[in-house]
DNA sequence: TCGAAGAGGATCCTATAGGATCTACCGCGT
DNA sequence: ACGCGGTAGATCCTATAGGATCCTCTTCGA
């Protein structure tokens, strides 16, 4: 009687469900989403399936098209990539130094919990690169919601980046030096610096992106 | 043969009408929101029904308790609405500087029809008042997108600023300050001093904001 | 008088069926 | 050979039905 915990939705399932298949790949970019195929596939009716695909549709994994279906988004163009880290510089430093400066013992402790549970992947393997990408996802959204604004949070949060990001898979093998910018980050915060957090984040975004993530993907252009 | 060019899709007629119902306090915020029951009233089955609120849950206007339906959003808070104008002010100055340095010909035209448009509400008819809050909607809106920038515009739009300001229906008789201080933005834009836009833009808010609508929200507080 | 257990009603959740629309293929005419 | 109209299949959209869950009111016992 203890176990079964699990909420009885069928709808938060085959959210989950889908949003893997598109992850993973299995569903093409680009291509179409059969309402009725994908209840078949996942053996439910295709009610729960259409309900789940109108949240897909708000975090931009899928586009509606009336009457014709749904289809999957194209992976982020270099253009959008570079627009979404725009937008990233333009909120997380910020809400960086609003962290170091409003952050409560509670925040600080999940904070240095969630750094200290942080492993740096020092193999290659599947499990070790999902498990940091897990952390990092996990880091920025907890100082965003260190910084005390629902606003912040939310728009942050509604941007998805570490799916669409996750879509591209091109960020392997960077795990040990974004690491030592978290904590960098996190110590900022903990010592309630806000002007060095906001430097530490500003630092780390623009290393993982102009010097990590965005060469690997120009070069990976086809 | 030339009208009907309706779209026969009817969730977004259920979508609009259950938007409106909200808006207008037909239904009262923090009341339950019966599927069936708005099926009913509606005149329709409860399938698009379902659809159109899993939209209206990603616009905070109500929110999905599992198996227990769905219940409209309370008003905003003072806090909610300081922490929402908090982020207006992080985002929109930095919108109207780009919009002042790339907005092309299209864009500018596009924005100076806008102001063209926009009638000063002289009289405290409800019909110049919601004409008034729609030219708002729309000037704002435009200067998100002029800045070229597709996640600041979604994060923008996804505020829903504007809902959740006319549910709470508070900011009469602001018309012809308003106007005059998006006027002054939008001739910075146009003449591409980006600086005057950002400090025009920034002025407006805290205007809006922290000289109207707050006193006004903090008088009425019950 | 107060608290708890049980029955009734309403609601939500899922599945299934029918009508409307779009896409693809095939045959015909130019 | 090429373009166009018609038909068949698949898909989407909406409506309806049945099973499961939750809320509320009533009733019983301490």
């Amino acid at each position: 009687m203890g176990a079964p915990l699990r909420r009885p939705v069928l709808v938060d399932d085959v959210h989950e469900a889908i949003k893997a298949l598109i992850m993973d790949h299995r569903i093409a970019p680009g291509a179409r989403v059969s309402i009725d195929g994908l209840a078949r596939d996942l053996g439910v009716s295709p009610t729960p399936v259409r309900e789940a695909l109108a949240r897909l549709e708000s975090a931009q994994l899928v586009v509606k098209e009336p009457l014709r279906g749904y289809r999957t988004t194209p992976l982020l163009t270099l253009d959008q990539l570079d627009d979404l880290y725009q937008f990233r510089l333009l909120i997380e430093p910020w809400a960086a130094a609003r962290a170091a400066g409003r952050a409560g013992e509670d925040g600080r402790a999940r904070l240095a919990a969630e750094l200290a549970a942080a492993d740096a992947p020092d193999d290659d393997t599947y499990a070790a690169y999902r498990a940091f990408t897990a952390h990092d996802a996990r880091f920025h959204l907890l100082v965003a919601e260190l910084a005390g604004s629902d606003q912040v949070r939310q728009a942050f949060q509604r941007t998805h980046w570490h799916l669409h990001i996750y879509r591209l898979h091109y960020d392997r093998g960077i795990g040990p030096k974004a690491l030592a910018e978290h904590r960098k980050i996190s110590d900022a915060v903990l010592a309630c610096d806000a002007a060095a957090a906001e430097a530490a984040m500003r630092e780390h975004l623009e290393r993982s992106y102009y010097g990590r993530l965005r060469p690997t993907y120009a070069e990976g252009d086809r």
